[in-house]
Order: C-alpha cells, then sequence, then structure tokens
DNA sequence: TTGCTTTGTCAAAGCGCTTTGAAATTTCCT
DNA sequence: AGGAAATTTCAAAGCGCTTTGACAAAGCAA
C-alpha cells in the first residue's frame, strides 16, 4: 500500500492526502477524517526512503560503534545506547548504526553521513586530538560529541563531564587521608577523558610536591583483565602504591581481585577511587567493600544527548552547545587513612 | 556531489556511471577506470536513500531494542550486538534500531518493517508464545530469530541454543553429585528460553522421582539485584535447597552475594551452575569461587545470525533454516557434593 | 559493399514521497 | 447578482538513484 493507491482509493490526489497526514491547515477537516480513517483501515505507512528522499529528513541519529574480531564489547557503549534510546523512542526516532574498526572511524563517519541515512550525528570515545572534528565542522549535520578535545576551541557542540575535577577533587580526599604513593588505572592514553583524568590528578598531586610516577601509571583498554593485571604490577613495586584512582568500575573489578589475591585489604591497605559511569552491573554499593566513587550517569549522558540532537533536528532548540557536567564524589568504604609503615 | 554532477563533470550519462560503480560488464574498462577515479577524486558517495528507493535494497539490518524510562540496559544486548556488528562491517552492511516500550514490540517490528530502511529482521527475547512470529511470516522479508517459539510449527527460521539439553544435564550433574534439593532462578517466565530450561531442570529431576517446588523457582529480570533477592528468600526456606541452576552468570552475581553474606560456602553448602553467556565482564572463572557453567556465546550467535541474515538479502544462500547449538558443560569449583545433613 | 552481431553509451521511466503553483470551488461582501 | 477573497483540491516537478530499451559505433563474414 502505498500513496498513490491509497489517494486512488480514497478518490483524492497525493497531494490533498499527502498533506492531511502531514498536519497542513489547507485540508478540511472532514477530509482529513476521512484519510486518517483510510490509514487505520489500510495500515498505510509512508516509505522512509522516500520521504527522506523528498524532505532530506529521515528521524534519525547515527553513530558509529566501534567493532573488530579481537573488539572486546563495551558495556559503555550498550550504556550510553539505552539512555539514546530512552529519549529517541519518545520521538519516534531510530538509530543508524554503523560499525566500523576503530582504525576507520573517520571514514566511516564520512560515510554515515554523506549516506543520506541520518539527519544527526553522535560521536563519542573522543581522542585527545580528534581527527573527526574537523571534519564533523565541515559537515553541515548537526551533531553532538560526548566529551571533548584538546588541539582547537571548543567551539563545537559537546557534552562533558568534568573529568579533571572528578580526579583532582577524587585525589585531594586521598591526600588529606595522609596518602602519599599514588598509582592511576586509566582508560586508553590517547583518549581525551584520559588525558583530563590524569591531568586532573597530576595537579592535586604537583600542588603537594608530589609527582605521579611513570612505573605507577597504567594506560589500557577497560576490561577488569587490564585492571587485574595493572593492579599485579603495581603491588610488585619496591615503593608500593597506597592510593590508587581507577578511571572506571570495571577496571576496579580486576584490581580488586588482584588486592584480594594478595592477601591486602582494600580501604586499609590500599585505597581505591573509581570513576562509576552508573553501571546496572557494576553498583559500587555491590562490591563487598563497597567502593568510593566519583560519579556520573553515563545513561543519563545519552538521553540528554539524545534530547539535544532531536531538538536540533526539529529545529525546536535552541540548546546550549556545550555542557560540562559535574561530578559527585562519593564516600564509602574503599577509602582509608594511609597505612603506617 | 550526486550522479548528476559526477556525470557531467565526466561527459558521461548517469547510466554509464551507475554502471561503472556497480561493477556491469557493458562499460569499458578505460571508462570505468575514468569513473573510479574521478569518484576517489571527489569524494561521491551514492545517496543511501535513493538507492534504497530505486533498487529497494538498504543494505541493513532492522532490531527493535526494548527500552523504557525504567527499563534497565541489558549487557545480553550489546553483547550481541556486538556480534552482529562484527559481522555486518565485513559486508558494508548497518543497522536500523529502533527503540521502542517493550509492550509495544509487535507495533514497532510492523513499523520497522513497513518503513522501507530494512532489508531484513532481526528479533530476540522470544516469548513462550510469540505473536510477532505470524507477523513476520506475513511480512514477506526476510529474518531470523534468536530463541523459539512454542505454538507453531518451528517453520521460521532461527538460531537457538538447545536450553532444555543445557539444564537437563547441569541437573543430572547434581543428581549425581548427591543433591536433591533444587531451586531454579530463571528469567522471565513468559520467555522462551526459561520455559525451556525450567523444562530441562524437571525433566532429569523427575526422572529421579523428585519436583521442582514452587518456592525454589525465581522467575525475573536478570540482574543482579534480582539474583540476590531471589537467593535470600531460597535461603530462608526450612527446606534449604542446596543445588542452584541460574539462567545467567549475572543473576550468580547477586546470588553468590546472597551467599556470602549468609556465610555459606558456595560449592560446598551450596552448589551453583550458571548459564554463561560469555560476557567479558563476568567470566566464570574469575569469580571468587569458579563457577560450573553451560556455556554459549551470545556473540558469536550474534555472527553467525548477522552472516545468515546478510547472505539472505544477497541471495548467497542457500542457508540451514534452524540451528540448533548445543552448549557446553564446564565444571567448575563452585560444584560439589551435597552436603551431609 | 551489405547484413549481422557485439560493444559501449544514452535518454527516459520509475521508485514513493513532498511541495510548488495553479485551478476549481465555496464563501462573503456590496 | 457580481466580483473579490478565502478555502480546498489538484497536476506536475523534483529528490538521487537504477534499469529498461533504444541507438550508435565497431567488428566481422559473405
Amino acid at each position: 500500500m502505498n500513496l498513490k493507491q491509497l489517494s486512488e482509493l480514497l478518490g483524492l490526489s497525493q497531494t490533498t492526502v499527502s498533506r492531511a497526514l502531514n498536519g497542513y491547515p489547507e485540508v478540511n477537516e472532514a477530509t482529513r477524517e476521512r484519510v486518517l480513517r483510510a490509514v487505520k483501515e489500510t495500515g498505510y505507512r509512508p516509505n522512509k526512503a522516500a520521504q527522506r528522499l523528498a524532505t532530506g529528513k529521515a528521524g534519525s541519529i547515527g553513530l558509529v560503534m566501534p567493532t573488530a574480531p579481537g573488539h572486546q564489547s563495551d558495556v559503555h557503549f550498550g550504556e550510553f545506547l539505552t539512555g539514546l534510546g530512552e529519549e529517541a523512542v519518545r520521538h519516534d526516532f531510530h538509530f543508524v548504526i554503523m560499525p566500523a574498526d576503530p582504525d576507520d572511524e573517520v571514514a566511516a563517519l564520512r560515510r554515515l553521513a554523506i549516506s543520506g541515512n541520518v539527519d544527526a550525528l553522535f560521536v563519542a570515545y573522543m581522542r585527545g586530538h580528534d581527527p573527526r572534528l574537523a571534519m564533523l565542522k565541515s559537515l553541515s549535520m548537526p551533531f553532538v560529541v560526548h566529551g571533548r578535545s584538546f588541539g582547537s576551541e571548543p567551539d563545537y557542540p559537546y557534552l562533558d563531564i568534568d573529568n579533571e575535577a572528578a580526579f583532582y577533587d577524587a585525589a585531594r580526599l586521598l591526600l588529606q587521608l595522609g596518602h602519599t604513593r599514588f598509582a592511576l588505572m586509566n582508560g586508553p592514553a590517547h583518549l581525551d577523558f584520559a588525558i583530563r583524568r590524569r591531568n586532573g590528578l597530576v595537579a592535586a598531586l604537583n600542588e603537594r610536591g608530589l609527582e605521579l610516577k611513570e612505573d605507577c601509571t597504567s594506560h589500557t583498554v577497560m576490561s577488569d583483565e587490564e585492571g587485574l593485571i595493572a593492579m599485579e604490577r603495581f603491588l610488585q613495586l619496591a615503593e608500593r602504591p597506597t592510593a590508587i584512582l581507577c578511571s572506571s568500575t570495571v577496571l576496579a573489578l580486576g584490581a580488586i581481585r588482584a588486592v584480594n589475591q594478595a592477601g591486602l585489604k582494600l580501604g586499609e591497605d590500599i585505597s581505591l577511587i573509581a570513576h562509576d559511569d552508573v553501571l546496572p552491573l557494576l553498583k559500587p554499593e555491590n562490591f563487598s567493600v563497597p567502593l568510593t566513587t566519583t560519579r556520573s550517569s553515563l545513561r543519563a549522558a545519552g538521553v540528554r544527548i539524545a534530547q539535544r540532537l532531536i531538538g536540533t533536528v526539529k529545529q525546536a532548540g535552541p540548546f546550549p552547545e556545550q555542557e560540562l557536567w559535574k561530578t559527585e564524589l562519593i564516600v564509602r568504604a574503599s577509602t582509608g587513612p594511609a597505612p603506617q609503615s
């Protein structure tokens, strides 16, 4: 059933039917009623591809999903997507997800943009100096990035959390508890958030005349395995760190396994603060020793970004172009005074 | 840059350029070279919506993502999606994800199908008697379901794991270890896999003249919280079960927390077997007491389903219409002889 | 040379929708 | 009743692509 058939059935022109459906004023209410009834009876739905071709609007948000045979699936991605979805469903928007090799992200994003399949783009996993930014700006398609990038004016629409402040505050807490030997268990070194978190920690340390040692820093994919490995390495150091900052509860999961295996007590021998993206599976309060965290909901960020994106597409703006969310520092049992030794 | 502009630039007709691009034989090799070079220089990409309109093919797989404000994000969904993506990227396919309220799944699926945005559909979270099946069959669009449904001939394309055998075998193992008091911690009661797993367990028990008691059965969403709650309830029973079958490692996570809190020892006081979807975050060997599991990779299922779906769309078939994967029963430390009491 | 096939190219139709500009109809005022 | 204004409907163009059927050009045999 297409528009032509429907209009023939009704004895109206395609124009009138189309207008009746799209809420244009220049159509008799009685006629509109009739059309709407016919639509309900026949189950007619406009072909989206045709609609897209004619209007240029698709009702969809595009995003690139990093993937590869060896590439481990990322809970953070799923959680964020849930947030996007929660908002999208309210506006009858959908997503076009283009899976792409992480090395191919710029090209994949361009393909997606000029495919004509999407109205707006969402970009995550921002790098320190992200090559996608220049491309996005040149594209004349609405977009929002999650995170930020160094190296250019922040004149693009983003939503980010204040990573620097989060880790600065976390470090301050540990300093106040008397810790002096710090370690950082971070995400991949090229990612923007990792750089900022590191900066936050370093700033807090420097204020006290302390330094973050190279061998007390790990930059890895945020899996529990990597957390375990990194922590095992830290624990073997001559000057064992007593205060750990951890970029994800996922890393913390592995790290804590290592602490337990070494027969050490979390919150006594080792204090740990992790960043909590509020993953339903990894509630910090459910850890055997509840985790002190810096918290910011990834899902909430997804909802907000979808709001902005959809709002822009529907011209319902204006939305603030830049948003920087503060994180909460929530103290639980995984932090305690530095051990005397 | 569109086809018209490109062809004018080359002094060729749109026909020839289109044919050159799509590998048709009736175009001079020299001309094709020239076209390809121009494409590279101009960065021309065909508009997908137009392509879709003209060919009826979109190069995309549609799926419905269940979501709602209260709805907890599901790691299983993300893991499966990663599998789909891994295969899709090889064929330059993408996904159209329609978020929808779980109550609205039939309608959402229909909207997606007739939107003209997708070539094939994927459907998961099969119910015991799934209303979507009839609709899918009437749709004349390729689809594959993950799981199965009762109530009709299995004459539709599916990929499922042998849930019944998995839990039958798991129960047999526990029976051999002398257990007689069983409990089942299952997924939502209306879902097909939950029904089959229960059947498997019940069958094994019945062979020994045992029964699965009502108060030793829990059907819930598969979150760790629900696992905790269910296990707490089991532990308070007068006739405490000693053998637990658990439909997901996520549920097991909460269940084990409850066991620990009760001061009981996993693998001694309580034996537990969980179904393992091979989630990177919840490796059974990383549990404090490594988990005995029935294993089948969700991601691998995603890859396989994408293969079949894309193969069908590209007419590269024939693919087997029905696949039933066996699970592996892997014994670790969470199972042991029934305690003497 | 003529006639026939093969090769390379093109103009035009069509996919299903929206939107423009004009035509037909009704309503209102004098 | 006559004419202007407002309302309702329509035919046709266009979005960017593929594909059909036709047409030159070239190759070959007789």
